[in-house]
DNA sequence: CTGTGTGAAGGCTTTCACAGCC
DNA sequence: GGCTGTGAAAGCCTTCACACAG
């Protein structure tokens, strides 16, 4: 989140930001921010601030974000399709390559510029085109086996959109979104 | 989230539960499930474990999750239409019953069933509806401006996907859900 | 004997407050 | 004078471990 704050900025030719300026946008306090720094080095220069370029450079080294990340996605439903067509999720850093759906009668080429694939070529297509990242989008009922798949293929971290706790190895890493529960979350506090 | 568990597994018609299989089911401990479980309350029974039909009824009730709740969506890009057509989240529960945007030559009579309509009929439509809730999908640039349109309009929370910090008064709830800075976490866990 | 409810302990994160450097 | 870096304090959340009820 910092990263993208600080890109923005030097895109902006801002030279010079605080701590204040910086944990207003992030939405976090000051102390936070500058700790949070302070755990990856010392950015920032006494009495003046953090140099953004430089700050950016940083950060942009300690999260490795130089290349390209090839991304596939499984379950291409409605949200799946949604996201294969949104793909904002930062245009230079992640991409799509290819989707999987198990129902094989959704065609080979989708309408989306990229290939739609069978389930079952998974394995190879994720070892051939070194794929590590994968979006999960299928209904919960199939969730799990979906995920055994992609662990199997060797894929090392789930983005998972299904509404169930994956088990999976704890070499794999899986963050979850379930915008269920983040309405439900937010209902609690309507008035 | 223990709730949507505790829901299938009554729909399943399950009667007894522990609360070793409901901790594993949301993937968190069983010390952790039971110490959550009662904060709201004591719903277990000693050396027995849970009965899923009470557990459901009571957390029903704690989260208030009975009647339909209208919400709004703004911003009507392919992340917007995304989550229009998905509407996958808890349909009972929630329903996206019109999106806003500034763009007017969208036309009113989306092809999804339901009105898009222009911005500036949204506060009108808000209260004439009684609508609390909305899910912001416009981009960064707009974001803010378009969230203090909807603390105008009354809005009460707000899940927010563009990727800045929302500023709003604290009777405003805001979720954030940013999928570049999900992908971003997760790239940092692979090998 | 099983499995919840719960104080107490442990671990982690956030915030404070100020020394230190520009 | 201004703003970072950082120990120390405070606050919060998770886990342990066991009394207790069925």
């Amino acid at each position: 989140m910092y990263f993208r704050i600080v890109e923005r900025l030097f895109k902006g030719r801002i030279d010079t930001v605080s701590s204040a300026v910086l944990a207003k946008e992030a939405g976090v306090k000051p102390s936070q921010l500058r700790k949070d720094l302070t755990y990856l080095g010392q950015f920032g220069t006494r009495g003046l601030g953090y140099k953004v370029e430089s700050l950016e450079k940083q950060l942009a080294r300690v999260i490795r974000t130089a290349r390209f990340r090839p991304v596939i996605l499984v379950g291409v439903g409605n949200l799946g399709t949604a996201l294969i067509q949104y793909d904002g999720f930062a245009k230079e850093e992640f991409g799509i390559i290819a989707a999987f759906d198990i129902r094989e009668e959704l065609g080979r080429e989708g309408r989306f510029g990229i290939p739609i694939l069978p389930n079952y070529l998974m394995k190879s297509f994720v070892a051939e085109h070194s794929v590590k990242l994968a979006i999960l989008t299928v209904p919960g009922t199939s969730a799990q086996s979906a995920a055994n798949e992609l662990v199997d293929a060797g894929i090392q971290a789930i983005l998972n959109f299904s509404t169930v706790a994956l088990q999976v190895p704890n070499n794999v890493a899986v963050n979850n979104v379930n915008l269920a529960i983040e309405l439900e979350n937010l209902s609690y506090f309507i008035k």
